[in-house]
DNA sequence: CGGGACCTTGACGCTCATCAATTGCAGTGG
DNA sequence: CCACTGCAATTGATGAGCGTCAAGGTCCCG
């Protein structure tokens, strides 16, 4: 009865699937014994590059990451912000190629793992496949959001806005206070996920934390005002399909 | 439901997968035979709305529809356009919530099929299971040229490049010409697929057009400069996925 | 032939991009 | 301990791109 003395290196990714669906004791430790290497990147390293195909499918380990494409004229767009557990390139999964480059924000250590072993586990293990088909959805739904977010809210509303979906996003992942997180990004990165360019993300932070919805000190966001906050970015987090443990919390507090 | 001697309903939904992955043709009589009911839509409505959580999902026979959601503003954001064969609501076979609604461009039919019966054949057919995985990849791949799209290119390469998408996207579900195509958007729809106003997109299109890139004249784009128009629009069809996929991984045998 | 979408065009103004310093802060080496 | 360096944050000035408002115009359908 006694657990293995050492952390399993996949736990983080266990974690984040339980989030999806309930697994059986055999299917965690099936995921947990799949072959991986681990690799460390500094921060502001690439992960990979736009263009690769790869037998590896590669999971978070810790810290965190962004994915961004580029546009012709050198614009950047970052499409992904990804925290421990997180599959950050799905698409090998499927054979495609990755559309995309992922960088490193802090350290990060990662996974790798030969898709063929994660294929043989979805054929194998039901309620596995059910819970990265959920995750893959779930990440097809942030996507849609994204969308609407760029699309069609200014760029108060928009910083708000993710300001409140980073902050769910590390309670959930660190089991945390939702009233303050270390933001990652730099103000240009913030630009880059919200198609603004850094000095009107700088004015824009400005404005929230004149308005006392926020402070922003030294890479870290104290929320003074949720439901300001989230009023303010048009915020609804169901489309994060966090809701069985979400709930809970919420309740709990 | 489906009498065996007709023309078998779910015909565009199976063409569609096949453009995924090989297909044995125990897998096509498997897709074909599954039960589902038959439903029309007049241009202008709605399939369902925002919300729903349904134990059918839903595919696209023929005609158009797009997805979208609503800021809290009243914007109205466009997260896709369909054409027949696409599943519109992948969402409820991982058991979550729809976020969006979905809209009849044209006159369409669609068919509705238990999710129940998804998943088993899921489960019991790997190369399914496999195909419906990319389309699925792909369908995140094209949120995320959205998002570039959106948040990185202005008025004239957005437009540029939805039209060389949807041009595409023609020609590949009617294997037809990519020089003309039906464009069954208002202008309207048109702002709210690119973040723009009906407005802008008006003068956007004038402006392609005097420049000789393209025509649009009732409701048909004719398209005069493929080159030039691609290039306008930054446009690289990879991220589509539609390129003669060989990578694919056959586990068994 | 009248009504209603949809398209078209002009005038005007606001958001946000651009350009350009300047400041603050952390790490580095003398 | 203090210059030195480099990146990120900050601030101002300016203007372009796109939104907004408003008024026709066109086409289609009943």
């Amino acid at each position: 009865m006694q657990l293995p003395t050492m952390v399993p290196r996949l736990a983080p990714f266990v974690r984040k699937l339980e989030g999806r669906a309930r697994l059986s004791l055999d299917d965690r430790e099936a995921l947990l014994a799949l072959p991986s290497t681990e690799r460390k990147v500094d921060a502001g390293k690439y992960v990979f590059k736009e263009g690769s195909r790869s037998e590896t499918c590669t999971i978070l380990l810790c810290g965190f990451v962004q994915r961004h494409k580029v546009a012709g004229d050198g614009g950047r767009q970052i499409v992904g912000v990804h925290m421990a557990g997180d599959v950050i390139d799905l698409a090998s999964l499927g054979g495609l190629s990755i559309d995309y480059s992922v960088q490193a924000l802090t350290p990060a250590k990662l996974a790798e793992v030969p898709t063929v072993a994660v294929q043989a586990l979805l054929r194998q293990r039901p309620a596995i496949a059910d819970a990265l088909w959920a995750d893959s959805l779930s990440e097809a739904s942030v996507f849609r959001e994204w969308l609407v977010n760029i699309g069609r809210r200014d760029a108060r509303t928009r910083m708000a806005h993710l300001l409140c979906e980073l902050a769910v996003r590390h309670q959930r992942a660190n089991a945390s206070e939702r009233t303050t997180f270390e933001l990652h990004l730099t103000q240009e990165q913030l630009g880059d996920v919200l198609g603004l360019t850094a000095v009107h993300v700088n004015r824009t932070m400005k404005r929230l934390a004149a308005e006392g919805l926020i402070r922003y000190q030294r890479g870290r966001v104290f929320i003074f005002d949720w439901n300001g906050l989230s009023a303010a970015g048009d915020f609804d987090p169901r489309y994060l399909n966090f809701a069985p443990t979400e709930a809970r919390v919420v309740l709990a507090t």
